[in-house]
DNA sequence: TATTAGCACTCCAACCGATTGAGTGCTAAC
DNA sequence: GTTAGCACTCAATCGGTTGGAGTGCTAATA
């Protein structure tokens, strides 16, 4: 059986009524939709068939029908294809370049929330592709050594040093020649082990401490890997009475949206995405979730770019009868506002 | 009327049976508790008078009694008491000192809140007080100078200044000098405009350009002067039906506990306790409570301390039928083994 | 005088059955 | 192919009933 014009013109109509109130939809209700000049047992007649094909559900024998996953998907997949070419600019953001990149995306994980009333995810851009671009250490007093990194797109990262013997300032002007020398250029995965062995044996002279110096260099540079994450409006969720009605759930849902951890395994999961790369948005039913914990939940997934290639996410989690087409605009508009504002002023520091 | 040993041992009965069941407590209830020697109708008839005194409450005719604010208060006043002296150290929290402070902060508020059961709060310590122990700039490239400054308790701020002139090694050098023989030893607070205008005015030539590296480091400091907040367990509020079954309520309570701006609020509060100066921990019941959305829960906190006084706060949110003597107990310990550990290595980079 | 047993009373919570109403599927007529 | 009409289903709701937990009071007891 194929999908014909009033088939379609059903099946949208009940997804949107179920969007708007959350309750099975009958055919009565259909049937005094603008548009529907056919009676209710036509409808009735309709259903049946979308029934057997998939894309709706009856809960129980004399209930209304909910969209089932595919039903959603197909009404998604049709959004997408007319809304994307509307996508405008960011005009409320305001975007103040000097500030830093962690309080821009704090902004923009609120404002995300706000607008959608979703919980909301926003991720910093991950940097193992990062490059150093200028080491330092110095001498903050006889006991401690300050060493600075300033990566690519100007994320500093820094760590004391407790050394036992104080650090000449020649020997301290010769490491930071050799650092610069050596590291500069490199990305977090091409400093290893063998690297370290040769610089220290190139340093020469007072081996115990440059080899305590270098390593700790090495690890600051390599610590931290990982992207941040920040989340805004969790308790959205209360708002949608199918997600908050099962206490077990409920909970689920907002320990998910707290624990980092698993955010960043599921921002890393949704990153590799081909659709995602494809069309810079992803919509994400129930099932095709990644995580377990929401089963119950659609996921709107988008990434926006630093300078250099690297990526960031942004997402939100929300009831399977989320309001996709506001969704993917309010997203289109802050990514578009992310990619532009970053690619420009990188004058900022990150973290 | 005067609470005598009887009352006591009643009140104390329905306490901690409520504690337990979350339910209210009956007189056949408590003739069973071992140690009661007399029956139902004394324990009503005592029950009565205690409900006149105020320490417990009948929700409806024919209910059993709850505890009253009062009632807890008795309660956790007399336990106080009783353990203060018991107060061990803390064993299993593993602290590597070389470790950060927020790898710290965040690994003790996740034992918290699993010890206990109850959403969790951490603060890093406040440091308006702190002292600048180094500064220093440096040259990336011909268009940045870095700025880093080390403060106290080997606090780590830095931020990367865009200039139009390059600014030359020598320069450098004496901008170098100049910052750290005028900021050396002060306090946040400390730094304002006219000494900017000093050091300005000192600095000489090269005006452009040294006013906007004097302003930026100036901001630098002074900047996020603000402590961090660390929550765990937000969801163990689903464990309590008093707290949860009202959505309204538990989504308000939730939201608080993600919301970093009323927590820091809320702390700096709570700090400035005399209770809290005096025992180090503070019990605070109900309307107790400096937050209107905490009205009917219990909030316990207590301070741990870095070498120079300076202090951070530790919390733990609650149901009023909290288990108290378990709560103080736990939190005393991670408090000391916090102090100890703070105060000796603090060999630890912290943000 | 303090304590206790006993009893009448209250009130909530749970249960139950009847009712309602939204919605269906089917059939027969258009 | 469409529709009107009807019998049927089922969840939700409402009011009445019941049971039990718990009280307060009183009268008897130590």
């Amino acid at each position: 059986m194929e999908l014909d014009d009033r088939k379609i013109l059903i099946l949208n109509a009940i997804i949107e009524t179920y969007f708007e109130t959350g309750e099975p939809v009958g055919s009565r209700t259909i049937s005094k939709f603008p548009g529907v000049t056919f009676s209710s047992a036509t409808i009735r007649n309709e259903m049946q068939d979308l029934e057997e094909m998939g894309y709706i559900i009856q809960p129980h024998t004399s209930a209304g029908r909910i969209p089932s996953d595919k039903g959603y998907r197909f009404y998604v997949d049709n959004m997408l294809e007319a809304k994307d070419s509307e996508i405008t600019d960011m005009k409320g953001l305001l975007l103040e370049k000097t500030e830093k990149l962690e309080a821009i995306l704090k902004q923009v994980v609120t404002l995300l929330a706000k607008t959608t009333q979703y919980p909301s995810v926003v991720s910093s851009p991950a940097v193992a592709t990062n490059r150093v671009k200028f080491v330092q250490l110095s001498n903050v007093n006889e006991s401690q050594i300050l060493c600075v990194v300033v990566m690519g797109g100007n994320l500093v990262k820094n760590r004391i040093i407790d050394v036992i013997e104080p650090l000449s300032n020649e020997n301290l002007l010769k490491m930071n020649m050799l650092l610069n020398t050596n590291l500069n250029g490199l990305t977090v995965s091409d400093i290893n082990l063998e690297l370290i062995e040769r610089m220290r044996r190139s340093a020469g002279e007072h081996e115990g401490i440059v080899e305590q110096v270098l390593k700790t260099v090495a690890d600051t540079i390599t610590e931290d890997e990982e992207f941040e994450v920040y989340t805004s409006g969790a308790t959205n969720i209360f708002k949608y009475p199918e997600l908050s009605d099962n206490k077990e759930s409920a909970s689920e849902i907002i320990e998910t949206l707290s624990d980092r951890e698993e955010l960043r395994e599921f921002i890393k999961e949704t990153q590799n995405d081909e659709e995602l790369k494809k069309n810079g948005i992803r919509v994400m039913i129930g099932a095709e979730t990644p995580l377990e914990t929401m089963k119950d939940c659609s996921v709107v997934t988008a990434t926006y770019e630093l300078s250099d290639g690297v990526k960031g996410s942004i997402a939100i989690i929300g009831p399977k009868r989320m309001d996709y087409r506001k969704v993917v605009e309010t997203m289109s508009r802050i990514k578009n506002g992310l990619d532009k504002a970053l690619k420009k002023g990188s004058s900022s520091n990150e973290e």
